[in-house]
DNA sequence: AGTCGTATATTCGGTGACGAGTAATCGGAA
DNA sequence: TTCCGATTACTCGTCACCGAATATACGACT
């Protein structure tokens, strides 16, 4: 949608919690470890001290002092502007209403698994279940700790990247079974294009076919962005 | 786990079709939009001429013949080199049998809801509910009809992308629900907060306690990466 | 008194991603 | 025949991201 001024995720924690109260770059990476963010927004030094510049160049936040204790180096204080505020939330609603299409790497890597054998794909796939698996387990356990202790409301992101971590799972366990029992059709094609070099008909077709349909009907509709960015 | 000396997925791609013949970079964004992996898979042009020339530089590629067509600009074809079809193959190995971290936006939302009203937050979440069902809906609608034409090996990544999209719209009406109902712990003290402005009592304690307990503890070992690059 | 480790706080250079822009050609309609 | 729009093919400048490195202070231990 509208492009931000200041695209990276990183910038949208900034704000939240400079508006909360004011504070320095290096206190809003303490209080966003603090509070277990650092799971579901990838801090970055480089990356924060940068953030915050452009916030500031674009309005966004502004410096409400500079102090020092002892011979430390200086602490720039921000404060959220009220553009900044409304920036963020925006932003967040955005965020939270429309679904975009993220590119995650497991897909590209599924639609190129076609160059291995496929029982070399199960045998890797099946490490990734056990792997999800494991993570599941260890996530679900400190999940529950931490239920203990704080409301679950501060807890979403973490219950959602679980599920989706066993959504995951169970999809990928569907494959296995799929490709196992041989009801996953073209799998045949594939062996013999493996063993033999000759390419499926299916992608020579598609090849030749080129785009005698419309060449990306759904990808026109849906919204994508594959990193942190969108400047302007 | 490996830095790859050229990170971005593309790079992937490009030598998976290089590995099946010699192509130039043109040549190569027309078959991946083709065979419709512009949908699992981000072509950028800028990033597709980078790549090919990376991956010239470290050797996974070589520039097999220079050829034009009238006075049309010169196409240079590339093949895949040895060590290029080892890299191809270990990196797709990687991606299929790790899953990483990669950090959806949604995610970072979810955890920076808090500034939001909760009966607001309940309207954006309804709507990419809604979105997301018409996503599906349109997906599903296109995938049968690209079943009838393809084997379903050709199609996974499309199955793949449509059940996670499923599955967070599943887990997003869960969560809905869990408000409407006040089944969820916190939504209280988060109404409280936003109607006086008084920190809930978590967000404290967990600003003091900071690491009392190990930090990351998870963090540690989930591999993460937020976005295409790992160069070195 | 020395020094080791950790926390504080930030800078900086290199790299790559991006997408708009360019430039040439071709096919078809007016 | 000429013009327009689509297609082919690629380039370039800008900008953001990254993480290693820097520099200082403080507390604890020997």
């Amino acid at each position: 949608m509208a492009r931000r001024r200041v695209g990276n995720t990183l910038a949208l924690a900034v704000l939240a919690l400079v508006a909360e109260q004011p504070r320095h770059p290096y206190e809003i990476a303490q209080v966003l470890r603090s509070r277990g963010k650092e799971n579901s927004i990838k801090i970055n030094y480089g990356s924060l001290y940068t953030v915050v510049r452009n916030l500031e160049k674009h309005g966004l936040i502004t410096a409400t002092g500079v102090d020092r204790e002892g011979r430390r180096p200086e602490r720039t204080t921000y404060a959220v502007t009220e553009a900044g505020d409304a920036e963020m939330r925006e932003w967040l609603g955005e965020l939270l209403s429309v679904r975009v299409h993220e590119f995650p790497r497991f897909e590209g890597a599924l639609s190129l698994m076609g160059v291995l054998d496929p029982d070399q794909v199960s045998t890797l796939l099946e490490r990734r279940v056990e792997a999800i698996d494991a993570h599941v387990a260890r996530g679900r356990a400190e999940l529950a700790e931490l239920t203990g202790r704080l409301p679950r409301v501060f807890l979403v992101e973490n219950e959602y990247e679980l599920a989706m971590a066993e959504a995951e799972a169970r999809w990928v366990r569907g494959l296995l079974d799929e490709i196992a029992d041989d009801s996953l059709s073209g799998v045949a094609e594939w062996r013999h294009f493996r063993a033999t070099g000759e390419a499926p008909a299916a992608w020579v077709d598609m090849d030749a076919a080129d785009r005698e349909l419309a060449p990306t009907e759904a990808a026109e509709h849906d919204q994508e962005a594959t990193t942190d960015d969108p400047t302007g």
